[in-house]
DNA sequence: CACTGTAGTAATCGACTGATAACATGTCAA
DNA sequence: TTGACATGTTATCAGTCGATTACTACAGTG
């Protein structure tokens, strides 16, 4: 019924010869999915490969280095992000804040989006990778500061819930819901909205994603 | 003047033998700052024990494995964190909320101390590591709402900043003040009490712990 | 002083990992 | 068909890392 564990991360990958192009976007996914999952250091190249359905040396060909290709794959998370923002704007203004909320924690829809994007507000002492993060963060703040309209303090608020949406998913702390005091006041009575939806789509403890 | 990059994380390390009681807590606070500037995965043993003046096997030999030596560095993080709460708790009940919060701001000060917090809320998908955060975020969670007695969205709104303050400082947010609009406004307008804590103590980018 | 337990190191190993090189196979235009 | 380029793999290596083993040195006690 529930697929092994050991099975979650890699994906269909029946497919012959591809473009580049889709060979890379496929990658892409997949290292995300794996990224996520296991951060950056603790990713192998070859956990990528064999989640994308092709081999190790290829995955780093087309990449370059690990490096160049997690880089990518944190340029194309906040990308992803900002264009679900940009999707949520459209609306009736007294509810638009609950809609960006709402784009958020649609990510996790997206395998490994919201951990990628959690890990990489970690890793500003690495001199490449940190630059790329500060820059898809203001990015982020950008958007909400600037084309949603959000005051100072509302953008910081917005993040700061986000960030603790990060701190949640990232502890899994839906596992200790309902027998966990902490843990049930934290979904419960802050993330009432959001509860159903990261409940269905986390992974528990021990599981990969 | 200011000490060389790559000497930051060796610690003085003159002492001859010493008793296993105090080694073991002088292996901790070199292990703090190593993995909170380099992470879990991403630090070696043998970092930890020249950051401590000891021989690699001899840090193995001590705690066991590496993961053993991480969550006893996760426990006293938290631990220390739960103690400064505690310091901060007597006084006017209206200042309460900022005490606290410069409490947490505070823990800039030991070095590795907060990346290694903010860290270990990534760590869920780990059985054992996972089950030690979680029980360190929950202690948190209690001790504000119980004993600081917040209410649950104050205690919400509190952790959310905190995790913002995280975010701030793992992505070294700090280097682009001045510079970049997001990162001046983060810093300026939404934590003017905590910015010059946070520019003090943080290290600049590329730079370890 | 001898004995015993504790503190500590040097040497080494097996497993892992990112990257490179060499080779193979498929596709498509002329 | 054939050449040429793009897609992809197998084999392999050099460096790294956590852990184990075996050994050394020191301190206190009777």
């Amino acid at each position: 019924m529930s697929p092994e564990a050991a099975e979650v991360l890699e994906s269909a990958a029946p497919a012959g010869r591809m473009s580049a192009t889709d060979r890379r976007e496929q990658i892409l996914v997949a290292a995300t999915a794996v990224f996520g999952a296991k951060t950056y250091v603790g990713t192998t190249t070859d956990e990528v490969a064999r989640a994308a359905g092709v081999s190790q040396p290829y995955v780093v060909r087309l990449f370059g280095t690990k490096q160049k290709l997690y880089i990518e794959v944190i340029q194309r998370a906040y990308a992803h992000l900002l264009d679900a923002f940009a999707a949520a704007l459209p609306g009736p203004v007294d509810e638009r804040a609950s809609r960006l909320g709402a784009a958020y924690t649609g990510l996790l829809a997206e395998r490994g989006m919201l951990p990628v994007i959690a890990g990489s507000t970690q890793m500003g002492g690495e001199t490449e990778i940190g630059q790329v993060a500060r820059e898809g963060f203001s990015s982020l703040w950008h958007f909400i500061r600037v084309d949603a309209g959000f005051s100072a303090d509302e953008t910081r608020g917005f993040f700061a819930t986000g960030m603790l949406i990060n701190a949640v998913v990232g502890l899994r702390l839906t596992d200790d819901y309902g027998t966990g005091v902490s843990a049930t006041e934290v979904l419960d009575e802050c993330f009432p909205d959001a509860l159903e939806k990261v409940r269905a789509f986390l992974p528990k403890v021990g599981e990969p994603w």
